[in-house]
DNA sequence: TATTGTTATACTCTATAACTATA
DNA sequence: TATAGTTATAGAGTATAACAATA
């Protein structure tokens, strides 16, 4: 059970939360990568090939949403498509060497204004965001 | 300064925000109401009346993105504007009754899915999160 | 028939550039 | 001239509905 007090601090957490996500949408570099492509990189980078199914399901959007993504992708050359061997309706999304360098350099550049925030703080507000981070993916995975 | 595994936990802690706050989005109940709106309400709510700047500057956005909230606020009846009675330019935008009663019941639909995954975490977990709330209003905020 | 994905279409949000009104 | 805000226009991102291909 939850204490009494704990609905207000539900509101609290989630517009720090969301308001911090803003900020650091705001304050990314000058690139020209949307967070729906970073995303998408970001898991074939590391869990390798996925259908375009799966990719939509991981980033919580649209069938058609993801499509779209997947061929802005494949345009600029940072992923391949293929249908799947097994199932001729899946299609087997894959990264590319260009996708792996634009994904370390979008990273490297989106993580600096953070990285200075994080600068200014003290080494218990940093421990307390630490503490914070397994809490965070928990959520954010659920 | 910072410790030399920093860095890796910057981009870890910005990509939990970043997906927290997308699960939040998504997981919103059936209301019309965009983020926009509840962020414009609510600062107006807490801190009273504002100029159009203000409320650009505080929701980090441009003024023609500002106008065009305000605008759809005013239509719904959410808000009123008035021009200043010191400066002919400024525009003065104010909640009215409905844009109270709309904010307090968003909120509490949108915080609905964020109290039930606080209510599935440990007692340290939910301290973690309490301990980090006031350094994530400190980085929102900065 | 059910599932996987795409195409067609429209809506929301935001931005830059050009403009109006006031100081 | 400088400032506050609006209008015009365009682009990114996402959604629902209808469709095509495969199982």
């Amino acid at each position: 059970m939850m204490a009494p007090t704990d609905d207000e601090t539900a509101l609290e957490l989630r517009l720090a939360i969301q308001k911090t996500a803003r900020r650091i949408r705001n304050e990314r570099g000058g690139d020209h990568v949307s967070d729906g492509w970073l995303s998408v990189l970001g898991q074939l980078d590391r869990g390798g090939p996925a259908t375009a199914g799966q990719l939509a399901e991981y980033d919580h959007v649209t069938p058609p949403s993801m499509t779209r993504t997947i061929t802005a992708l494949r345009e600029a050359g940072y992923v391949t498509t293929a249908p799947s061997e097994d199932d001729g309706r899946r299609v087997i999304v894959s990264i590319t060497d260009a996708g792996h360098a634009l994904m370390d350099e979008t990273r490297r550049l989106r993580t600096v204004w953070f990285r200075e925030q994080l600068a200014d703080l003290s080494g218990d507000e940093r421990a307390a965001l630490q503490a914070a981070l397994p809490v965070l993916r928990k959520m954010a995975d659920s």
